[in-house]
Parts: C-alpha cells; sequence; structure tokens
DNA sequence: GGCGCATGTATCGTCGTGATACATCGCGCC
DNA sequence: GGCGCGATGTATCACGACGATACATGCGCC
C-alpha cells in the first residue's frame, strides 16, 4: 500500500522523503498521512528491492557524518513493478486506505481495472451497510439513544459512499461504453503521456 | 481506549472474551471490532492491574492440560478505575475510535463530561474540515479528477459529522439548561440504576 | 542578534491487525 | 450412525503503522 503510492509518486518525479511526505498527505487526505516511521523504512526496503535508488549527495568529508539530503528516484525495475501494480487489484485495494491509494493514481490505471477496484469497493461498503443495517433494526429498540445515533450516523454516512461509488461507476462506464465486445486484448486506456508501460494484457488464468 | 470499552462492558456483566468481542463489534460499529489478538492482551494486562479477574474453571484434572472457558469479572477497584475513567477527557476522546467508545457509554457518563467531550471532537472535525476544504481550494484545479472526487466526497463526509455533532450538542445542552448557575458541585446526571459509582466531582487545579 | 518555523533525516517502544492453531459442541443431513 | 460444518472459545506471532522524539540547517522577521 505505502510501497504502491510511493512508486506511484516517485514515478512522476524524484523527491526528497519530506516532500514525499507531504505528496502522500496532499493525495490521501491531510490526515491519514503516513508518518516517517513506516515511510523511510520502506524507502529502504524499496531501494533494496531496486526499485528505487537514493541518491546520496557525496558526504562531505568533514568530521562529523553529515546527514545528507538524499533524492530518491524510481529504477526502471520500478516502473515495471508499478506498472504490475497499477495492473492487478490486490485485496487491499478496497479497504478505506488502499481504495484512496488507488484512486488517487486513476490516471493511470487501465480502464477495466478502474471499474473492478470501483465495483469492489462498493461490494465491499455495501457490506457494511447491510451488517449496519440489520444490525440497527435487530436491536435498535434497546439500544442506548447515543449509541443508536452514533450507529445511525455511520449508517448514513455509509449509505452516501455506496450512492457516490454507483455515480463514479456510471461516469466510468459511460465513457467507455464498450463493454460488450469483449474482444481479446483488453488494452490500456491511457493517456499518451503516461509515464508507466504496461506490461501484456493478460487473462485470468 | 480498549481499557476502558472492556471495563465498561465488564461493568454490564461478566463474560467470555469471545462474547467481549462480538459485544465490543456491536457497539463500535461491527467493522472495527478489535482482534483476539489486542482483545487477550488487554485483557491479562488488566487483570494484573486488579481491575478484573479471570475465573478459570478448575482444570479437569486429566491427562492433557484443558483450555478452559474464562469467566472476565470486574473488580472494585476495576469500577473504581473506570468511574475516574469516565469522569475524565484525555486525548484519545477525540478521534474516531476512541470517541465511538466514550459515545458507547456515555449514559454512565456525566453530563458536563459528555458535553466536553462532543465539543472536543466537533472540534477536531472542523479543523480537518477546513485543513480539506483550504487543500481544494488551493489546488482543486489542477487536481486529478478522481482525486478532487474522493476530495470532495470526504468534504461532504465531515461536514456532516460537524452537523451532527451540533446537533448533539444542542439537544445536550437543552436538556440541561443549568449552563448558568456554576454551582460548586457538578454532581452525576445519571441514571440510579448505574453500576459505577462516581468519585467527588472535582474542580480543575 | 536571536527567535521561531519550515525543511530534512532518522529511530524506537507501543499497540492493533490478520492469520493461524487448536479444541469443543450441537445440529442437520445423508 | 456417523459425518461435516459452523458457532463458540482461547491463544500466539510476525508485521506494520503510529507518535514521540532527536538532531541539524536555512530562512525571514522583528
Amino acid at each position: 500500500m505505502l510501497d504502491f503510492a510511493v512508486l506511484g509518486l516517485l514515478n512522476e518525479s524524484p523527491m526528497h522523503g519530506y516532500e514525499l511526505r507531504k505528496r502522500l498527505a496532499a493525495l490521501l487526505g491531510a490526515f491519514r498521512a503516513f508518518s516517517y516511521g513506516s515511510l523511510y523504512p520502506t524507502l529502504r526496503r524499496l531501494a533494496e528491492a531496486g526499485w528505487i535508488t537514493e541518491d546520496a549527495p557525496l558526504d562531505a568529508p568533514g568530521p562529523r557524518a553529515r546527514r545528507g539530503k538524499r533524492v530518491y528516484r524510481i529504477t526502471a525495475e520500478g516502473k515495471e513493478h508499478l506498472a504490475e501494480l497499477l495492473a492487478e487489484v490486490g485485496p487491499d485495494a478496497f479497504d478505506e486506505d488502499g481504495f484512496g491509494a488507488r484512486l488517487a493514481f486513476f490516471a493511470s490505471t487501465r480502464s477495466d481495472v478502474r471499474l473492478q477496484i470501483l465495483e469492489g469497493r462498493r461490494r465491499r461498503v455495501e457490506e457494511q451497510r447491510d451488517g449496519l443495517r440489520s444490525a440497527l433494526s435487530r436491536a435498535g429498540e434497546r439500544l442506548d439513544r447515543y449509541t443508536r445515533e452514533l450507529h445511525e450516523h455511520g449508517l448514513d454516512s455509509v449509505d452516501r459512499e455506496v450512492r457516490w461509488l454507483t455515480e463514479l461507476i456510471e461516469s466510468e462506464r459511460s465513457e467507455r461504453p464498450q463493454t460488450r465486445p469483449r474482444s481479446g486484448s483488453e488494452r490500456a486506456a491511457v493517456r499518451p503521456d503516461e509515464h508507466v508501460t504496461y506490461p501484456e494484457s493478460r487473462e485470468e488464468p
């Protein structure tokens, strides 16, 4: 999840850890920004895996080991890996945060994958809604007033999210009405200025 | 946070860990139920602190060590501790989960503390709203369409939550219009069938 | 001249999660 | 008659994120 977001951002341009975190915050909604406590370990892991490089600006040979600014840059392998991540759905894509991260890079995501993600997320939220709904109608009467209020508010929110997702899905479908043909190669519906390159489209085995 | 919720539930009646988790889930909203991985360690911690007891049903002296059903029960000290927790606000009371937990036990919470919690939570959510709002008006135009959509939906939700909290606050105030007198002892406004006993009302030092 | 604030890198203890393991019991179903 | 399956029930562990903290630099502003 963090891997995905970091690669996505570094694919746009090289960055410092600090700026990365700010961009992450802007992307995922100000609150819900990862802390450095997870960001730096992630960067190191990504560097070890070869997806990114870490340009440490030649340490001035002074007496104290300076803590230099480090610029992180995506590698060719990293782009390849990102393209794979963008093309698959993965189980995290439907929870709150994972969905947010996927949505943030929808412009680089194949149109059919976009639909899969939106529909999966909607299914997930509908389950929440139904669970909440039946819990309320079962126990609603003998629930504490405040607890009931909380659950009703939660039900409302979740209900609105389902409607929002439905709108997104519909607009996604109307902009891409070729649901019919089911042609052999579902090719990338992506803008030409995209940085990533897509692997071959693959059928489910 | 978990401590608080567990003590609150055990204050109503003794329970197994399993049932505790179910009640927790019902209370906090089905999703957002703590896993056993945090529940059992918490129970052990609470038992060590003396807030609860752990009734292990005398192991049948058979060859294999049976894993018996354990009934957890709140102690007198636990009730005292719970009353303290209920009377103070604490910094977790304003985040999503902490607030939910506090709300779930509002019936056992002093009316003035209720107001503090509601208002603190509202302030928190207003900050989120304003941050989101200004981020959107600053960068809204050059934002990805999907990202903007996500942030606008988030802003909507947060906005509605503020309004919801305002309603709760107003109804809280109207049911307790003695905001005026500022009499020496802010006494418990609590139903007589409550299990907890309140410590002396204390003025801020 | 110094104060505070944004920039910038980094670590650590704490805590919750999600997966997993294991065990018992009642129920339906063939 | 026995078989499986889902609910009940207790428990652990690796992993990952958080929040606090530390430290350093450069910049503007009064």
